[in-house]
DNA sequence: TACACTAATTATAAAGATTATTATTTAATA
DNA sequence: TATTAAATAATAATCTTTATAATTAGTGTA
Protein backbone atom coordinates (compact mmCIF):
# COMPACT_ATOMS: atom_id res chain seq x y z
CA UNK A 1 0.00 0.00 0.00
CA UNK A 2 2.39 3.20 1.10
CA UNK A 3 5.25 0.36 -0.36
CA UNK A 4 4.03 2.14 -3.62
CA UNK A 5 4.81 5.78 -2.26
CA UNK A 6 7.83 4.35 -1.05
CA UNK A 7 9.09 3.87 -4.52
CA UNK A 8 7.77 6.92 -5.73
CA UNK A 9 9.92 8.87 -3.17
CA UNK A 10 12.93 6.38 -3.64
CA UNK A 11 12.58 7.68 -7.68
CA UNK A 12 12.20 10.88 -7.00
CA UNK A 13 15.09 11.24 -4.40
CA UNK A 14 17.24 9.02 -7.18
CA UNK A 15 16.36 11.37 -10.27
CA UNK A 16 17.97 14.50 -7.81
CA UNK A 17 21.27 12.32 -7.49
CA UNK A 18 20.48 11.47 -4.09
CA UNK A 19 22.02 8.32 -2.85
CA UNK A 20 20.14 5.77 -1.19
CA UNK A 21 21.63 4.49 1.74
CA UNK A 22 20.09 2.19 4.35
CA UNK A 23 19.63 4.97 6.88
CA UNK A 24 18.64 7.05 4.49
CA UNK A 25 15.90 4.32 3.72
CA UNK A 26 14.50 3.55 6.82
CA UNK A 27 14.09 7.54 7.59
CA UNK A 28 11.85 7.76 4.49
CA UNK A 29 10.29 4.90 5.23
CA UNK A 30 9.46 5.43 8.73
CA UNK A 31 8.28 8.72 8.09
CA UNK A 32 5.74 7.43 5.12
CA UNK A 33 4.33 4.92 7.19
CA UNK A 34 3.90 7.26 10.44
CA UNK A 35 0.54 8.72 10.49
CA UNK A 36 1.55 10.91 13.59
CA UNK A 37 3.75 13.77 12.76
CA UNK A 38 7.26 12.71 14.40
CA UNK A 39 9.81 14.73 16.08
CA UNK A 40 13.59 14.07 14.64
CA UNK A 41 13.84 12.63 18.13
CA UNK A 42 11.19 10.16 17.65
CA UNK A 43 12.89 8.88 14.24
CA UNK A 44 15.70 8.61 15.63
CA UNK A 45 14.40 7.23 18.77
CA UNK A 46 12.31 4.51 16.47
CA UNK A 47 15.40 3.70 14.70
CA UNK A 48 18.16 2.69 16.83
CA UNK A 49 17.12 -0.75 17.26
CA UNK A 50 17.46 -1.30 13.38
CA UNK A 51 20.65 1.18 13.31
CA UNK A 52 22.41 0.93 17.04
CA UNK A 53 25.33 3.30 15.18
CA UNK A 54 22.93 5.93 13.11
CA UNK A 55 23.55 9.37 14.60
CA UNK A 56 21.34 11.92 14.90
CA UNK A 57 22.94 14.45 12.47
CA UNK A 58 22.01 11.64 9.81
CA UNK A 59 18.62 11.95 10.89
CA UNK A 60 18.55 15.74 10.45
CA UNK A 61 20.35 15.67 7.34
CA UNK A 62 18.13 13.21 5.75
CA UNK A 63 15.06 15.45 6.93
CA UNK A 64 16.93 18.71 5.01
CA UNK A 65 17.36 16.58 2.27
CA UNK A 66 13.54 15.23 2.14
CA UNK A 67 12.99 19.03 2.70
CA UNK A 68 15.04 20.59 -0.25
CA UNK A 69 13.19 17.58 -2.44
CA UNK A 70 9.50 18.16 -0.99
CA UNK A 71 8.53 14.92 0.01
CA UNK A 72 8.06 16.49 3.41
CA UNK A 73 7.13 19.40 5.24
CA UNK A 74 8.46 20.35 8.25
CA UNK A 75 5.68 22.05 11.29
CA UNK A 76 6.74 23.79 13.66
CA UNK A 77 4.35 24.32 17.27
CA UNK A 78 4.94 26.21 20.04
CA UNK A 79 7.00 23.53 21.68
CA UNK A 80 10.52 23.05 21.53
CA UNK A 81 11.26 20.83 18.45
CA UNK A 82 10.15 20.58 15.13
CA UNK A 83 7.62 17.61 13.19
CA UNK A 84 7.82 16.29 10.25
CA UNK A 85 4.62 15.21 7.91
CA UNK A 86 5.44 13.46 5.13
CA UNK A 87 1.77 14.31 3.53
CA UNK A 88 2.35 16.78 1.28
CA UNK A 89 -1.29 16.66 -0.16
CA UNK A 90 -2.90 20.40 0.82
CA UNK A 91 -4.72 19.63 4.52
CA UNK A 92 -4.66 21.34 7.86
CA UNK A 93 -3.57 20.06 10.99
CA UNK A 94 -5.68 20.30 14.26
CA UNK A 95 -3.33 19.87 17.57
CA UNK A 96 -4.91 18.98 20.97
CA UNK A 97 -3.06 21.51 23.63
CA UNK A 98 -3.38 18.86 26.39
CA UNK A 99 -1.93 15.44 24.77
CA UNK A 100 -0.11 17.35 21.86
CA UNK A 101 -1.95 14.76 19.61
CA UNK A 102 -1.77 15.72 15.71
CA UNK A 103 -4.93 14.96 13.80
CA UNK A 104 -5.26 15.83 9.76
CA UNK A 105 -8.08 18.02 8.66
CA UNK A 106 -8.98 18.44 5.29
CA UNK A 107 -10.65 21.66 4.30
CA UNK A 108 -10.89 23.75 1.29
CA UNK A 109 -7.67 25.63 0.80
CA UNK A 110 -8.16 29.56 1.59
CA UNK A 111 -7.43 30.97 -1.31
CA UNK A 112 -9.51 33.93 -0.65
CA UNK A 113 -7.60 34.91 2.46
CA UNK A 114 -4.32 34.70 0.33
CA UNK A 115 -5.79 36.91 -2.73
CA UNK A 116 -6.87 39.41 -0.03
CA UNK A 117 -3.73 39.65 1.28
CA UNK A 118 -2.15 39.83 -1.51
CA UNK A 119 -3.58 42.98 -2.22
CA UNK A 120 -3.84 44.42 1.19
CA UNK A 121 -0.39 43.90 1.97
CA UNK A 122 1.57 44.02 -1.52
CA UNK A 123 2.99 40.96 -0.95
CA UNK A 124 4.08 38.39 -3.86
CA UNK A 125 2.06 34.91 -1.73
CA UNK A 126 3.81 32.00 -2.03
CA UNK A 127 1.24 29.81 0.52
CA UNK A 128 -0.10 29.94 3.85
CA UNK A 129 -0.45 27.74 7.00
CA UNK A 130 -2.89 27.33 9.64
CA UNK A 131 -3.46 25.02 12.75
CA UNK A 132 -6.64 24.94 15.02
CA UNK A 133 -5.94 24.18 18.47
CA UNK A 134 -8.36 22.48 21.36
CA UNK A 135 -8.71 19.07 23.22
CA UNK A 136 -9.17 15.69 21.81
CA UNK A 137 -12.15 14.21 22.91
CA UNK A 138 -9.53 11.78 25.04
CA UNK A 139 -8.54 14.31 26.94
CA UNK A 140 -12.17 15.91 27.48
CA UNK A 141 -13.18 12.41 28.54
CA UNK A 142 -9.68 12.44 31.44
CA UNK A 143 -10.95 16.08 32.37
CA UNK A 144 -14.17 15.15 32.83
CA UNK A 145 -12.76 13.16 36.37
CA UNK B 1 -1.51 57.73 22.55
CA UNK B 2 0.14 54.59 23.70
CA UNK B 3 0.95 55.71 26.81
CA UNK B 4 -2.76 55.43 27.47
CA UNK B 5 -2.15 51.04 26.66
CA UNK B 6 0.41 51.55 29.02
CA UNK B 7 -1.42 52.65 32.06
CA UNK B 8 -4.10 50.37 31.03
CA UNK B 9 -1.71 47.28 31.15
CA UNK B 10 0.02 48.49 34.14
CA UNK B 11 -3.13 48.73 35.28
CA UNK B 12 -3.62 44.96 34.51
CA UNK B 13 -0.90 44.24 35.86
CA UNK B 14 -1.50 45.51 39.10
CA UNK B 15 -4.38 43.73 40.11
CA UNK B 16 -3.08 40.36 39.52
CA UNK B 17 -0.70 41.49 41.91
CA UNK B 18 2.62 42.14 39.61
CA UNK B 19 4.42 44.54 40.87
CA UNK B 20 6.01 47.16 38.67
CA UNK B 21 9.86 46.83 38.79
CA UNK B 22 11.82 49.43 36.16
CA UNK B 23 13.02 46.08 34.21
CA UNK B 24 9.20 44.96 34.10
CA UNK B 25 8.12 48.10 33.09
CA UNK B 26 10.79 49.03 29.92
CA UNK B 27 10.13 45.14 28.55
CA UNK B 28 6.40 46.43 29.11
CA UNK B 29 6.82 49.82 26.76
CA UNK B 30 9.30 48.35 24.26
CA UNK B 31 6.61 45.49 23.73
CA UNK B 32 3.85 48.37 23.22
CA UNK B 33 5.66 50.90 20.83
CA UNK B 34 7.25 48.54 18.69
CA UNK B 35 5.49 47.91 15.85
CA UNK B 36 7.49 44.68 14.70
CA UNK B 37 6.87 41.37 16.39
CA UNK B 38 10.19 41.17 18.57
CA UNK B 39 11.94 38.43 19.98
CA UNK B 40 13.58 37.80 23.64
CA UNK B 41 17.06 38.85 22.44
CA UNK B 42 15.93 41.70 20.38
CA UNK B 43 13.80 43.05 23.62
CA UNK B 44 17.34 42.11 25.62
CA UNK B 45 19.35 43.86 23.06
CA UNK B 46 17.18 47.09 22.84
CA UNK B 47 17.28 47.69 26.60
CA UNK B 48 20.45 46.99 27.45
CA UNK B 49 21.98 50.33 27.25
CA UNK B 50 18.81 51.19 29.84
CA UNK B 51 19.69 48.15 31.74
CA UNK B 52 23.36 47.28 31.55
CA UNK B 53 22.67 45.13 34.25
CA UNK B 54 19.55 43.39 33.12
CA UNK B 55 19.58 39.41 32.74
CA UNK B 56 18.12 37.73 29.38
CA UNK B 57 15.90 35.73 32.26
CA UNK B 58 14.46 39.37 33.16
CA UNK B 59 12.99 39.34 29.78
CA UNK B 60 11.73 35.81 29.70
CA UNK B 61 9.95 35.86 33.08
CA UNK B 62 8.07 39.42 32.42
CA UNK B 63 6.99 37.52 28.84
CA UNK B 64 6.08 35.07 30.77
CA UNK B 65 3.91 37.36 33.03
CA UNK B 66 2.39 39.11 30.07
CA UNK B 67 1.32 35.96 28.32
CA UNK B 68 -0.10 34.45 31.26
CA UNK B 69 -2.09 38.09 32.20
CA UNK B 70 -3.31 38.03 28.59
CA UNK B 71 -0.90 41.22 27.49
CA UNK B 72 1.11 39.42 25.20
CA UNK B 73 0.89 36.74 22.69
CA UNK B 74 3.78 34.47 21.80
CA UNK B 75 4.30 33.35 18.17
CA UNK B 76 6.31 30.41 16.75
CA UNK B 77 7.31 30.68 12.89
CA UNK B 78 9.70 28.46 11.48
CA UNK B 79 12.99 29.84 12.35
CA UNK B 80 14.62 29.13 15.67
CA UNK B 81 13.28 32.20 18.04
CA UNK B 82 9.81 32.60 19.27
CA UNK B 83 7.97 36.43 18.54
CA UNK B 84 5.90 38.38 20.98
CA UNK B 85 3.11 40.32 19.63
CA UNK B 86 1.12 42.79 22.40
CA UNK B 87 -1.55 43.18 19.82
CA UNK B 88 -4.06 40.70 21.48
CA UNK B 89 -7.15 41.95 19.14
CA UNK B 90 -7.49 39.17 16.58
CA UNK B 91 -5.67 39.60 13.41
CA UNK B 92 -3.44 37.53 11.36
CA UNK B 93 0.31 37.71 9.92
CA UNK B 94 1.53 38.15 6.54
CA UNK B 95 5.08 36.69 7.01
CA UNK B 96 8.19 37.93 4.39
CA UNK B 97 10.24 34.74 3.34
CA UNK B 98 13.34 36.39 2.52
CA UNK B 99 13.76 39.27 5.07
CA UNK B 100 11.20 38.09 7.76
CA UNK B 101 9.50 41.16 7.93
CA UNK B 102 5.64 40.22 9.42
CA UNK B 103 3.11 42.46 8.84
CA UNK B 104 -0.41 42.54 10.14
CA UNK B 105 -3.27 41.56 7.97
CA UNK B 106 -6.85 42.30 9.10
CA UNK B 107 -9.31 39.43 8.03
CA UNK B 108 -12.55 38.11 9.48
CA UNK B 109 -11.84 35.34 12.03
CA UNK B 110 -12.34 32.00 10.62
CA UNK B 111 -15.57 30.82 12.69
CA UNK B 112 -16.11 28.67 10.04
CA UNK B 113 -13.12 26.38 9.97
CA UNK B 114 -13.59 25.75 14.17
CA UNK B 115 -16.64 24.60 13.71
CA UNK B 116 -16.16 22.13 11.19
CA UNK B 117 -12.67 21.21 12.36
CA UNK B 118 -15.19 20.85 16.04
CA UNK B 119 -17.64 18.56 14.33
CA UNK B 120 -15.01 16.44 12.12
CA UNK B 121 -12.14 16.50 14.80
CA UNK B 122 -14.63 15.70 17.82
CA UNK B 123 -12.29 18.10 19.48
CA UNK B 124 -13.08 21.23 21.86
CA UNK B 125 -11.37 23.74 19.71
CA UNK B 126 -10.35 26.89 21.59
CA UNK B 127 -8.69 28.83 18.75
CA UNK B 128 -6.78 29.03 15.44
CA UNK B 129 -3.55 30.28 14.17
CA UNK B 130 -2.98 31.55 10.41
CA UNK B 131 -0.27 32.58 8.81
CA UNK B 132 0.63 33.62 5.18
CA UNK B 133 4.03 33.37 3.29
CA UNK B 134 5.42 35.45 0.33
CA UNK B 135 7.69 38.51 -0.46
CA UNK B 136 7.50 41.56 0.62
CA UNK B 137 7.49 44.70 -1.86
CA UNK B 138 10.86 45.58 -0.87
CA UNK B 139 12.14 42.55 -1.39
CA UNK B 140 10.38 41.85 -4.84
CA UNK B 141 12.22 45.06 -6.22
CA UNK B 142 15.46 43.77 -4.78
CA UNK B 143 15.30 40.88 -6.45
CA UNK B 144 14.32 42.26 -10.02
CA UNK B 145 18.11 43.18 -10.32
C1' DT C 1 9.00 57.31 56.67
C1' DA C 2 10.71 52.89 58.12
C1' DC C 3 9.80 47.90 58.30
C1' DA C 4 8.74 43.50 56.89
C1' DC C 5 7.36 40.36 53.57
C1' DT C 6 7.67 38.37 49.38
C1' DA C 7 8.33 38.78 44.57
C1' DA C 8 11.70 40.03 41.08
C1' DT C 9 16.32 40.34 39.52
C1' DT C 10 20.91 38.83 38.56
C1' DA C 11 24.33 35.59 37.56
C1' DT C 12 25.14 31.28 36.37
C1' DA C 13 24.45 26.75 35.13
C1' DA C 14 21.86 23.42 32.71
C1' DA C 15 18.88 21.50 29.34
C1' DG C 16 17.35 20.64 24.84
C1' DA C 17 17.29 21.14 19.81
C1' DT C 18 19.84 21.86 15.90
C1' DT C 19 23.99 22.74 13.15
C1' DA C 20 28.98 22.45 12.06
C1' DT C 21 33.23 19.81 11.58
C1' DT C 22 36.10 16.17 10.28
C1' DA C 23 37.65 11.67 9.60
C1' DT C 24 35.83 7.45 7.90
C1' DT C 25 32.84 4.67 5.25
C1' DT C 26 30.06 3.50 1.35
C1' DA C 27 26.70 3.81 -2.77
C1' DA C 28 26.75 4.34 -7.54
C1' DT C 29 28.93 4.16 -11.80
C1' DA C 30 32.32 2.99 -15.29
C1' DT D 1 36.28 -4.37 -8.97
C1' DA D 2 38.14 0.30 -8.52
C1' DT D 3 37.13 5.05 -8.22
C1' DT D 4 35.10 9.04 -6.44
C1' DA D 5 32.07 11.99 -4.54
C1' DA D 6 28.55 11.85 -1.19
C1' DA D 7 26.82 10.14 3.27
C1' DT D 8 27.67 8.70 7.89
C1' DA D 9 29.31 8.72 12.72
C1' DA D 10 31.18 10.93 16.45
C1' DT D 11 31.79 14.93 18.52
C1' DA D 12 31.86 19.66 19.46
C1' DA D 13 29.65 23.93 19.12
C1' DT D 14 25.79 27.06 18.90
C1' DC D 15 21.54 28.93 20.08
C1' DT D 16 17.28 29.40 22.65
C1' DT D 17 15.07 28.79 26.76
C1' DT D 18 14.56 27.25 31.56
C1' DA D 19 16.16 26.24 36.33
C1' DT D 20 18.64 27.47 40.58
C1' DA D 21 20.12 30.15 44.33
C1' DA D 22 21.59 34.27 46.37
C1' DT D 23 20.73 39.12 46.42
C1' DT D 24 17.92 43.12 45.71
C1' DA D 25 13.96 45.87 45.80
C1' DG D 26 8.55 46.86 45.36
C1' DT D 27 4.54 47.57 48.08
C1' DG D 28 1.36 47.65 51.85
C1' DT D 29 1.23 48.72 56.68
C1' DA D 30 2.31 50.75 61.12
Amino acid sequence: MSDEKLQEAIHTLKDSGVRITPQRHAVLEFLLNSMTHPTADEIYKALENKFPNMSVATVYNNLRVFKEIGLVRELTYGDSSSRFDCNTTDHYHVICESCGKIVDFHYPSLNEVESLAEKVTEFDVSHHRMEIYGTCSHCQASMAH
